[in-house]
DNA sequence: ATGAAAGCGCTAACAG
DNA sequence: CTGTTAGCGCTTTCAT
């Protein structure tokens, strides 16, 4: 199993092999007859550069780490999506790492990133906790925030504005008539929701005059299941909602199939609007109507972000945000 | 940014660089003081290996390539933790690759892998094309196959016995009294489509002397919108389909769409027969009756045997065979 | 335009 | 149990 190096192909070609070097590198400063010689060497070799032992040499390895919560996920699985194509299109690989949101396994998936020697690394979390801070720091090369907020805003990031979508979802809800909203949502603790969505939600409510019912802030997690269970939960209440926002794309559908197995009807009865606009939405009768989070979008703006601090561009705008809208379906009048 | 190496390390503890890499490497032919001595000065120097270098001087990376279509696609990501999952449980890390089905594309990404120097690859494809087989070929690394097949058998691969699936599920929906049973599926003509699965569906109806009539057989892309395009297709025969056998969980929910959109009862006027049994099966009503491809269990299957052939283990089985079964719901009475 | 040579940070004999 | 010494395959000055 002998590898075959730069150094047979210089020997074969008759040159250094430094001009081995330059041409694989496409370094200009060789004559085009020596190019081809080494080039014709290189194919009748069939040789391929060793990409570890130039990391070694150049300390640049061409791959960025990726850490999320969980790529089996549709949310994460979209994200990482647009960071792979942007890696891609700048000749980036991906080392992708799931983080299960365990602060621990986050603090221990970016050590051993950075001692694989990525250049850089995109992450999302719902939390950063502050063991994760300090490893963050100590890293020596640059690290983006993918959908996620550090609130000292001391790391580049690409967002939304949770807090105006929120509002705007809301206010939706409350233009249709309804005083008694419910707020369903995952990731309850995170400063994502916590800061901005509940206060959006809370801001809408109170604008509107309408008394704010912390029964009808319930947390779960992030699943299906989540959203049937909490419908089971709020339609026990005396005075029940007849509206939902929820968190995501998953509690949403529970929510719906919650009410419409109690034969309630979407939207007539019921209306339910969302935050995140999977192609699941689509994929639910009624149709969902939701915040369009722009999953892929900040993926692959977070990837172009990273390759501007890797290569020491110029950055206009280090914490960038992104637009956001409703998509009008069927589940909202 | 001065980076601290392991002579930093061997020179504060006043020992070789040798006995540092072996308290590092965790070899037992080190005297319990000196190791202390040394994890000590590694702690205060905030000492991390350089994977990098490791791989050059050891020849491995502790790194796998994955190749797949597309993460962005729950029944390749469900895979993909899967493999993830076996990974980090044998301190590997992942490189994840998007070929989106493309020839060219795969065998490029394949090698840059091997250039990457990756210990072996996992991977995920409808159809392997010659030069993908001649790539890996060339290969010096193992490549294992998850769900896919390539006919002579040649490379370790983790999959179910899609005929029989087939035969099990075109069975189901014949027991319930359907002479009219279409297959839509996508990758329809990959190897797996058309010589497991096509096979399977004609074998029932053979078995049941029902005649076969191609215009049944129906090949879409995998997506939701495909089984209601189909679905429109179909209902415009004149003697339509009163049974569907889909080739996942997407074109399955867009079949069962299409027919109530229409104003068609599943499973009362239509019954739909899946071939997949991701999440989204229970967030349909009503929910789908599928034939259980335990894409999960493949991902891990295959990391497994990679490990096997990584470490030079002894392989009872290279082709290894999971179990199957048709988990009932609601869409087939 | 090309070559010589010094590393990059670590592993792995080998010697003692 | 510990140290010495070659590399691993490539990039990158520095000469020429």
């Amino acid at each position: 199993m002998l590898t075959i190096t730069i150094y047979d192909v210089a020997r074969e070609a008759n040159v250094s092999m430094a001009t081995v070097s330059r041409v694989v590198n496409g370094n200009q400063n060789v004559k085009p007859a020596t190019r081809q010689k080494v080039l014709a060497v290189i194919e009748r070799l069939d040789y391929r550069p060793n990409a570890v032992a130039r990391g070694l040499a150049s300390k640049k390895t061409k791959t960025v780490g990726v850490i999320i919560p969980d790529i089996s996920n549709v949310f994460y699985a979209e994200l990482v999506r647009g960071i792979e194509d942007i890696a891609t299109m700048y000749r980036y690989n991906i080392i992708l790492t799931n983080s299960d949101q365990q602060e621990d396994k986050e603090v221990q998936l970016l050590s051993t990133l950075l001692s694989k020697q990525v250049d850089g690394v995109v992450m999302m979390s719902d939390e950063i906790s502050s063991e994760m801070l300090h490893e963050m720091n100590r890293a020596t090369v640059p690290i983006v925030l993918a959908g996620t907020v550090e609130t000292s805003n001391s790391f580049p990031s690409v967002n939304i504005e949770y807090h105006d979508a929120a509002v705007d979802a809301v206010n939706r809800l409350i233009k249709n008539g309804h005083k008694r909203i419910a707020f369903v949502s995952g990731s309850i603790d995170s400063t994502i929701t916590k800061l901005y969505k509940v206060s959006g939600y809370e801001r809408a409510l109170n604008e509107a005059s309408i008394e704010i019912d912390t029964d009808l802030i319930v947390g779960v997690n992030n699943t299906y299941d989540d959203g049937l269970v909490a419908w089971d939960q709020l339609r026990e209440l005396k005075d029940p909602p007849t509206a939902f926002f929820a968190g995501n794309d998953e509690i949403a559908i529970g929510l719906i199939h919650g009410a419409q197995d109690n034969g309630l009807r979407v939207p007539e009865d019921i209306e339910v609007m969302s935050f995140e606009n999977s192609k699941l939405t689509r994929m639910v009768r009624p149709q969902l109507t939701s915040v369009v989070l722009p999953l892929y979008d900040i993926g692959a703006v977070s990837m172009r972000l990273l390759t501007k601090h890797m290569n020491k561009e110029n950055i206009e705008e280090n914490n960038v945000i992104l637009p956001y809208w409703i998509e009008e379906r069927k589940s909202v009048k």
